[in-house]
RNA sequence: GCGCCCGUAGCUCAGCUGGAUAGAGCGCAUGCCUCCGGAGCAUGAGGCCGCAGGUUCGAAUCCUGCCGGGCGUACCA
């Protein structure tokens, strides 16, 4: 309905707005529909610039609005301190039902994007353990947004970058051996920074024994790295697996070991060298990320002679510059804060453009049950995974609850709240209204009624039919809002006023009546709602059930 | 010390990049199905939006400074 206005920004100065015509003044969509469909506060920006008082002013306005008015728009009303409201003819709401229906699924999907290439790298947790209840948040949050995104016209990857190499997988390695060795009636003699989680138990008492035996007669380093292989290879399928079942799949594994040995590691290095980015101290080799505004410079190459962590992180990032994508996202969780300015560093260096990297920081997930706060460790193995998680309240539940919050929001997840009440949790409201809809429509389709041609739609008259239109409207510009700002949180909220605005049509006015012309306008307007809750919960991976 | 994030109803959290009387869920109190799904709807109690300044016609929202809480500040990843 707004499409012959576009709605523009509030960035321009109030003596450009005021003297041209109404084509050129922002517009946004109030929050009560009291104050119409679209509404500007130019009046009162103005005001004192023109020298005059805002209602009067708004006055005069709405007076020269109405001279060249659009069609759509049936007439205009100052309110309040010097608001300038329009209403939207009846007659263009009734024509975003079939404007819905037709689009069906594609309902919601725009082209902001325009085909730009998007790396969207999240979760990435280390291989070293099953994937703990923060790699959920993640995930949720991931792959919502990369639906948004894709849903907004961005052509979007979702990689996951595997630590497959390192100290970090040294002491898998020979965490799983020393557990070995413990089934072998040994004493258990877990090395320091190993990992305690009782699955390195139950893995290698799966072990197959003459090829564990072999491997543990080795040199202790080529030891540790054969049990750290078998372990990252188990624990590998078990991460892909479950983030296939929590609906959040990755196009790209991208393997840190591969950046070693194709000397990728290497070339970043070099790279750096020739830019003279790279210096030497203490036996170490240092990267001069200060010159980028970091805080210390950073190691790159050990006095050991091995590269770094963030080296091969430069290299991933080469990479991803190399490959052509005009953007990457990188999701990191609540303790890589302190990264995102050295990685900006990488960025420049490798030279990616400004804005080509941005990092998104996820904040905490406090695990509740009861009262009692769950502690999660992986190195101590005292900890709830994602694979528990998902048990205790399904994958519609837990992506549910993540996707309520704002990614900077520390959350608390209160796991008995979720088992015990999950009826009640939130993301059945708006599943509930999917299915109730579903239940008069299997009603309707008994009682034999066309399809609503755009005729009947002049039924549509009721303020709760109206104002349930003017929200479902608003869809596709709330999924590229909610694409463009990272924020997958807006598209749940949404769906929930989706919800309550049917809910309160459902209770005010019979559907299926013996007024067949009306009860066929009400039937399309449920099959718009229900679409639009539809398209809505499968951006956000979750389930729109028939029944409940 | 320095840096990042967060302080909104009893609890868990929203508040759409500055708008009109600050919202939801849970919990509490009270009404609604002889009628399409009551997992719903309606009403009520409960708020110096951490504190103090500033910008603005207008601030929970932006800026500064405090006070609280979390996290980071490795030749681990």
């Amino acid at each position: 309905m707004i499409d012959p206005v576009e709605p523009l920004d509030d960035g321009r100065t109030p003596a450009r707005i005021f003297p041209v015509g109404p084509a050129e003044i922002p517009l946004a969509v109030p929050r009560d529909p009291a104050h119409g469909d679209l509404a500007t506060s130019i009046a009162m920006a103005t005001a004192r610039l023109a020298g005059r008082e805002p209602r009067e002013l708004a006055a005069e306005l709405a007076d020269r609005l109405r001279e060249s008015l659009p069609a759509f728009v049936s007439r205009v009303e100052v309110a309040g301190p010097g608001f300038l409201n329009l209403h939207v003819r009846t007659s263009a709401k009734q024509d975003i039902v079939l404007r819905i229906l037709t689009a069906g699924a594609d309902y919601g999907r725009t082209d902001r994007g325009r085909g730009e290439r998007v790396n969207l790298e999240f979760v990435s947790a280390n291989p070293t353990g099953p994937p703990v209840v923060v790699s959920a948040r993640a995930a949720a949050f991931g792959s919502t947004l990369a639906n948004l995104l894709r849903a907004s016209g961005w052509d979007v990857t979702c990689e996951y970058y595997v630590n497959d190499t390192g100290s970090q997988v040294a002491a898998l390695g020979a965490s799983l051996r020393a557990r070995w060795r413990e089934t072998r009636g040994e004493p258990l003699a877990i090395p320091d920074g190993g990992y305690h989680g009782l699955y390195l138990a139950e893995m290698a008492a799966a072990m197959d024994g003459a090829e564990a035996a072999a491997w543990d007669a080795l040199p202790d380093a080529e030891a540790t790295a054969a049990f750290a292989g078998y372990a990252l290879e188990r624990l590998g399928r078990q991460i892909r697996a479950q983030m296939e079942t929590f609906r959040s799949p990755f196009a790209v594994w991208f393997s840190e070991r591969a950046l070693h040995d194709t000397g990728a590691v290497d070339a970043v290095l070099r790279l750096f060298e020739a830019k003279g980015l790279v210096y030497e101290k203490d036996g170490a080799r240092w990267f001069r990320a200060t010159d980028f505004g970091d805080d210390k410079d950073r190691v790159v190459v050990r006095r050991d002679g091995t590269p770094t962590y963030f080296l091969a992180d430069a290299a991933y990032h080469k990479d991803k510059l190399d490959r052509g994508f005009d953007k990457a996202i990188d999701v990191l969780g609540p303790d890589h804060h302190g990264h995102v300015t050295r990685m900006q560093a990488i960025a420049r260096a490798i030279g990616a453009p400004a804005g080509w990297l941005e990092i998104l920081l996820l904040q905490w997930v406090t695990l509740v049950d009861g009262g009692e706060t769950v502690a999660m460790s992986k190195r101590a193995g005292d900890f709830v995974t994602m694979a528990d998680l998902v048990d205790e309240v399904g994958v519609d539940v837990a992506r549910a609850y993540f996707l309520a919050r704002r990614r900077d929001s520390h959350l608390e997840f209160d796991l008995a709240l979720a088992r015990e009440q999950s009826s009640k949790s939130p993301v059945f409201y708006a599943q509930y209204a999917s299915a109730r809809i579903a239940g008069v429509l299997r009603k309707a389709g008994e009682a034999g009624l066309a399809p609503a041609d755009r005729r009947d739609l002049d039924d549509l008259a009721m303020r709760e039919e109206l104002d349930l239109v003017r929200q479902l409207e608003q869809f596709p510009d709330l999924v590229a809002d909610a694409a463009e700002a990272r924020e997958p949180n807006r598209l749940f909220n949404y769906l929930q006023d989706v919800a309550t605005l049917f809910h309160k049509f459902y209770h005010e006015h019979q559907i299926v009546s013996e007024d067949d012309r009306l009860s066929r306008a009400r039937l399309a307007l449920c099959r718009a709602t229900r679409q639009v809750l539809a398209n809505g919960l499968a951006l956000m991976g979750v389930e729109a059930p028939e029944r409940m």
